[in-house]
RNA sequence: GGCGAGGUAGCUCAGCUGGUUAGAGCGCAUGAUUCAUAAUCAUGAGGUCGGCGGUUCAAGCCCGCCUCUCGCUACCA
C-alpha cells in the first residue's frame, strides 16, 4: 500500500433530531474510534473529526411540533449527543456543529467556488408556495389527500397510510401545514450539481481505483453508476440552513445533504489552523466511516463535488457497515425500537468498555446483525470477565500473595514459557493486520486470545500446587503472566480504553504507546503493582430481564398507538356520492402483472360486461384462489394503463393496520351487476 | 420485477487467488482443577456449507437456474 504521511478519519455526521443508538454506535463510531485510538497508539499524525448535521427539513419540522426554534431542537441533540459520545470514550479530536459560523464559511466558500466554475446547472420549476406565510414549502410541509389510498392526512412526500411515496403536486386538496392556506404553484429556480457529468470519472475512480472497497461498498456503488446518475438540486426554498450565496437566492438555503459532508472540512478548520494538509495534501489518507444508508453519498455525491472544486483529496476508503437489528426487529427511532445511548450510560455506568467490546465483537461488518440483551450478558459474563477479567485477576492475588505485590524475576525458561512470550508478538501483529483491513470483530478476537492463552497458561503450569516445592518456578510463571498482563493493557487499550487505563494503574505501567506491545520486559523485576480491583462485574439476569421488560412495553405502546384509526374524512354531498358507480362483480380469472411485485391483472364479469382491472394485491392473494371471488368494484374510475395494461375500474379492499388486504365482499346471493349505494 | 449484499454447527460468525478428514467463540455433554468474580483448563457430540444442475482430477469457494433474508429501485387507481 502507498504510504501516508497522515490521516483524516471521518465519522458520520449524527443528524441533530435525535439521540444516539447502538445501530449508529455497532456500525459507525466504534470502529472509527478504535481505528482512531490504534493510529494514534502508533504515533502517526492523525485527525478523528466528527459533528452534529443540524440543517434539512426534519429539524424544522420536530421543531415546529414542539413548539421550539429549529435551534432549539439542534441544541438539545448536539449537546446530548456530544456529551453522550464523550462518556462512551469516542475519542474525537473534534466534535463540531453544522451550525458554527467556521461551517458558513467553508460551505458558502465551497459552493461559491463550484458556482464561479460553472460547475452548476440552473434549472426552474414549479413548487408549492404558501401565500399567506410567504414561502415555499417543502414537500413535508404539505397535508393532502393521497391520490393512491384516499387518506386525507398524506404528505408532500409520502403517505403514511399506504406507504407510497408522493410529489407534492399529486396531493389533492393540498394545504400548508404552516399557515393552512391552499397553496399555490409558483416558479422557483434552484441549482443543480451534474452528477451525470461526473459518471466516467466516478467508474473510473470507483470500479477501476478502489476495487480493494468492502463488497457491500463497492457492489452498492456499481449498482448507482451502472443506473446513471442525475442532476441533484443543491438548494432547496427553506429558511433553515446556509443561505445561498448568489444574488437573487433570497429565501434558498443549501440543500442538507451538500452543506453536510463539508461539515467535515469545517470541523477540521474549526481544530487547527494547519487543516489543508489533512484534506490537501496526496499524502494524507482519508477515510469515512459511515453506515450503509451513507454510502451514496460519501463513494459518489461527496467525491463528485470534492472533485468538482478541484483542491481537495478523495477517500481512500469508506468500510461501511451494514445495520444491527434489536432483538430480531429492525431499529426503528419512530417506533421506539432501539437501545438509546444516554440512557444506557445512566443505566450501566462504568460500564461502557462493556458496550464497546459487545458492539465491535458483533458489529455488522459483511451483513446486518442481532444484538440481544442475552448476548450482552453473556459477552460480558463470559468472555470479558471469565476470561480477560479473571485472568488479570488470578496472576495478580497469586503475585500479591506469593511475591508482596512485587514483580518475581523469571529464571529457566520451559518451552511452554517460550511459546507464550514469542505470542505477545505474534498477538500484537495479528491485530495490527485486522485493524488494517478494517476487521474490527477479529482484531478484538485476536486480543481476547491472548487472555484465553494467560488462562491455560496458569492451568497448565499450576504455581499453586508447586510454589511450596519449587519457588523459583513459581517465579518465572507469574512473571510471564504479568508481562502477559501489561501486554494486554496496550493490546486492548483501543478497543477498551477505560479498562486497559483502570489495568495499568493497576499494574502501575506507564509511558506506554502501541509500539511496545509484544514487548516480553514490560514490567522491571521487583516493579511494585497496586492492589488488584475487580475489571468486570457479573451482570444478573434480572438487569436483563428489566431492559427485555422496557423493550417490551415500548412495543406494546407503538401496538395501542398503531390501532388508532384514522380520523373521519371530511363530509361528501350525496350528489358526490351519487357520482360514484359500484357494482357487484366476480372475478373471472387473475394472473400475477410480469416484473411486478404487487399488481395482479383481473378479469371481472361486471354484469354489464367484461373488463379488466389492474389491482395492487399480488403480495396477498394466489391467482387461482381468486377466480370466483365476489367482489365490489368502482366501475367509473377514470381507466387507466398500469404496466401496459388498461385498468378499468377498482376493486375495493379493506386494509389493517399491518398492511394486510381484504375483499369488501357482497353476500353470495347479490348477482353481478347490482349496484351498490 | 431490476440492481446490490447475504444465506456455513443450537446461537454469533471465519473460511484469502477452488486442493487432503469444513473452522472459531458462545451454548451443550463429560472429565480435570480450586490461584481466581461458581470463574478456569481439557476432551467430545453437533454441519447433505439454502436447493437443483453444470465446469473440473478436485467446489463452501467458479458458472446457470431456483429459493429465503436485508437494502436501493419500479409498480399500487
Amino acid at each position: 500500500m502507498k504510504e501516508y504521511k497522515r490521516y483524516t478519519l471521518t465519522a458520520a455526521l449524527p443528524y441533530a433530531n435525535g439521540p444516539i443508538h447502538f445501530g449508529h454506535l455497532a456500525g459507525v463510531y466504534i470502529p472509527a474510534d478504535i481505528f482512531a485510538r490504534y493510529l494514534r497508539g502508533k504515533s502517526l499524525d492523525i485527525i478523528f473529526v466528527c459533528g452534529s448535521d443540524e440543517h434539512g427539513v426534519p429539524i424544522t419540522i420536530k421543531a415546529k411540533n414542539e413548539g421550539v426554534s429549529p435551534q432549539d431542537v439542534v441544541d438539545k441533540y448536539h449537546s446530548l449527543n456530544k456529551e453522550s459520545f464523550e462518556r462512551l470514550g469516542i475519542s474525537f479530536d473534534i466534535y463540531s456543529r453544522t451550525t458554527s459560523p467556521v461551517h458558513y464559511e467553508t460551505a458558502t466558500e465551497f459552493f461559491k467556488t463550484l458556482y464561479n466554475k460553472g460547475e452548476f446547472i440552473e434549472k426552474t420549476t414549479e413548487q408549492y408556495y404558501d401565500p399567506e406565510a410567504e414561502q415555499f414549502l417543502a414537500d413535508r410541509y404539505i397535508t393532502g389527500t393521497c391520490p393512491r389510498c384516499g387518506n386525507e392526512n398524506a404528505y408532500g412526500d409520502q403517505c403514511e397510510n399506504c406507504g407510497s411515496s408522493l410529489n407534492a403536486t399529486d396531493l389533492i386538496n393540498p394545504q400548508s401545514m404552516i399557515s393552512g392556506a391552499v397553496p399555490v404553484l409558483k416558479e422557483t429556480n434552484h441549482w443543480f450539481l451534474p452528477l451525470d457529468k461526473y459518471e466516467a470519472f466516478l467508474k473510473k475512480w470507483i470500479l477501476e481505483d478502489n476495487k480493494h472497497w468492502k463488497p457491500n461498498v463497492y457492489g452498492q456503488c456499481k449498482s448507482w453508476l451502472d443506473g446513471g446518475l442525475q442532476p441533484r438540486a443543491v438548494s432547496r426554498d427553506l429558511d433553515w440552513g446556509i443561505p445561498v450565496p448568489v444574488k437573487g437566492a433570497e429565501g434558498k438555503v443549501l440543500y442538507v445533504w451538500f452543506d453536510a459532508p463539508i461539515g467535515y472540512i469545517s470541523a477540521t478548520r474549526e481544530l487547527t489552523p494547519d487543516w489543508e494538509k489533512y484534506w490537501k495534501s496526496e499524502d494524507t489518507r482519508l477515510i469515512h466511516f459511515i453506515g450503509k444508508d451513507n454510502i451514496v453519498f460519501h463513494c459518489i455525491v461527496f467525491p463528485a463535488m470534492l472533485n468538482a472544486e478541484g483542491s481537495y483529496i478523495l477517500p481512500e476508503n469508506v468500510p461501511a457497515n451494514e445495520f444491527l437489528n434489536l432483538e430480531g426487529d429492525k431499529l426503528s427511532t419512530s417506533r421506539n425500537w432501539a437501545v438509546w445511548l444516554h440512557e444506557y450510560l445512566d443505566e450501566f455506568p462504568g460500564k461502557q468498555d462493556v458496550l464497546r467490546y459487545v458492539l465491535c465483537a458483533n458489529a455488522p461488518e459483511t451483513k446486518d446483525n442481532d444484538f440481544t440483551w442475552k448476548d450482552f450478558q453473556a459477552r460480558n459474563n463470559n468472555e470479558l470477565l471469565a476470561i480477560f477479567g479473571n485472568f488479570v485477576n488470578r496472576t495478580m492475588v497469586l503475585t500479591h500473595k506469593y511475591f508482596g505485590g512485587k514483580v518475581p524475576a523469571q529464571a529457566e525458561l520451559s518451552d511452554f514459557d517460550h511459546e507464550v512470550l514469542e505470542q505477545f508478538e505474534k498477538s500484537k501483529q495479528a491485530i495490527e493486520k485486522s485493524l488494517d483491513t478494517f476487521r474490527f470483530r477479529e482484531a478484538l478476537k485476536e486480543a481476547m486470545d491472548l487472555a484465553r492463552l494467560g488462562n491455560k497458561y496458569l492451568a497448565d503450569t499450576e504455581p499453586w500446587k508447586i510454589f511450596k516445592t519449587d519457588p523459583e518456578r513459581v517465579r518465572t510463571i507469574l512473571n510471564i503472566s504479568l508481562q502477559l498482563t501489561a501486554n494486554l493493557s496496550i493490546l486492548f487499550d483501543p478497543f477498551l480504553p477505560d479498562t486497559s487505563s483502570r489495568l495499568r494503574k493497576m499494574i502501575d505501567l506507564k509511558n506506554f504507546s502501541w509500539a511496545d506491545g509484544g514487548r516480553k520486559d514490560l514490567l522491571e523485576v521487583n516493579h511494585l503493582l497496586n492492589q488488584p480491583e475487580l475489571l468486570f462485574e457479573r451482570i444478573e439476569d434480572e438487569v436483563i430481564e428489566a431492559q427485555l421488560q422496557k423493550l417490551k412495553n415500548n412495543k406494546l405502546d407503538n401496538e395501542n398507538k398503531a390501532l388508532v384509526s384514522e380520523p373521519s374524512k371530511s363530509a361528501v354531498s350525496f350528489d358526490d356520492f351519487g357520482k360514484m358507480d359500484i357494482r357487484v362483480a366476480t372475478i373471472l380469472s387473475a394472473e400475477k402483472v410480469a416484473k411486478t411485485k404487487k399488481l395482479m391483472k383481473l378479469l371481472v364479469d361486471t354484469g354489464i360486461d367484461k373488463r379488466t382491472v389492474v389491482s395492487g394485491i399480488a403480495e396477498f392473494f394466489e391467482p387461482e384462489n381468486l377466480v370466483g371471488q365476489k367482489v365490489c368494484i368502482l366501475l367509473n374510475l377514470e381507466p387507466r394503463e398500469i404496466k401496459g395494461i388498461q385498468s378499468q375500474g377498482m376493486i375495493l379492499l379493506s386494509e389493517n393496520a399491518d398492511g394486510k388486504l381484504f375483499f369488501v365482499e357482497p353476500r353470495p346471493e347479490a348477482v353481478n351487476g347490482s349496484m351498490v349505494k
